[in-house]
DNA sequence: CATAAAATTTAAGCATACCTAAATTTATTA
DNA sequence: TAATAAATTTAGGTATGCTTAAATTTTATG
């Protein structure tokens, strides 16, 4: 029943996913846009994913998920928004964080990836301590900004 | 100045560099085993990177690193450190840490890494307030074991 | 010191995943 | 609707990294 993927077909998936739940359907265009290969890579995969039952593709027709397709996907996706929270948790940039999240999806041991979510659970909804929690935010986000003017004024010296 | 490499070949060089540590040089076999190849895989690799300047290696001879090898895989060791450490913090069991650091170790911005290892530092060496911070991790501690005992108690409802 | 065992290397092949260029199909518009 | 433009697919290649099996070299031992 358990399915086998890579994670570039995990990516793709994903792609496809959030392609459909915008316009109902994906084009190889955009799911190549959105993976960022050619539309030639594209098609290539969706044969794959196709024969492996994820997704509904014909020659020349627009790509959606099968069941079993949008299930995987939405459990990947759902992954991606913790490892996204989470990195937005340890303050990283915006940008870098939803570059960052993707690698962090793929291939991570379903133990440390609920550790992870429990991270961003506790952290956010600090179960019975809110202002405990919040505090250790406040302190940890002051240390990060101490360390860039660190980091700034080392720059500055060097040059 | 920068050599491009893929998360394969820092697997290698880490390798090289802990097994260095140990006994002064590396041979194909402790290489193979380390990173979990066959050693023609290994042979293959070390020609890569005797081609890149970051390794010496001479047909049947032990390999060794060379400096510029030595100070990426001191880097490469570092990184390796921090996420060891990081997913200890999050309660991720041993063994399972130690395989997911090195899936960690690859591909994320610098600037995530840099993230990283200040979240470790705030937690271990908690700038100001000793306290505070130990009383965190104790909390969150033991939210997981929470978390862990309502999980048990399912799996048994189930069954 | 010759030979057997162990280690290493070479050779040939496979899978993934990418690319460019050319061919084909579909969509648009004059 | 015929011609052109856009999208898609196919064909042929590339690079990485892995494997097994056979050949070679080195090391250890009777």
């Amino acid at each position: 029943m358990d399915v086998e993927l890579t994670g570039r077909a995990e990516d793709y998936l994903r792609a496809i996913y959030e392609i459909t739940a915008r316009k109902g359907y994906a084009r190889i265009r955009d799911i190549a846009r959105e993976v960022g290969v050619q539309p030639s890579s594209a098609v290539e995969m969706m044969r794959k994913l196709s024969s492996k039952g994820l997704v509904n593709y014909e020659k020349y027709g627009g790509v959606t998920l099968t069941e079993k397709g949008a299930e995987i996907a939405a459990a990947i996706s759902s992954r991606h928004e913790t490892f996204l929270k989470f990195l937005r948790i340890i303050q990283v940039p915006e940008e870098i964080a939803r570059r960052d999240a993707h690698i962090l999806e793929h291939q991570l041991d379903p133990k440390t990836i609920l550790q992870f979510s429990r991270f961003v659970e506790f952290i956010t909804n600090a179960p019975d301590r809110p202002k405990f929690i919040s505090r250790w935010m406040e302190l940890f986000k002051s240390y990060c900004e101490e360390e860039d003017r660190k980091l700034k004024s080392n720059n500055f010296r060097r040059r």
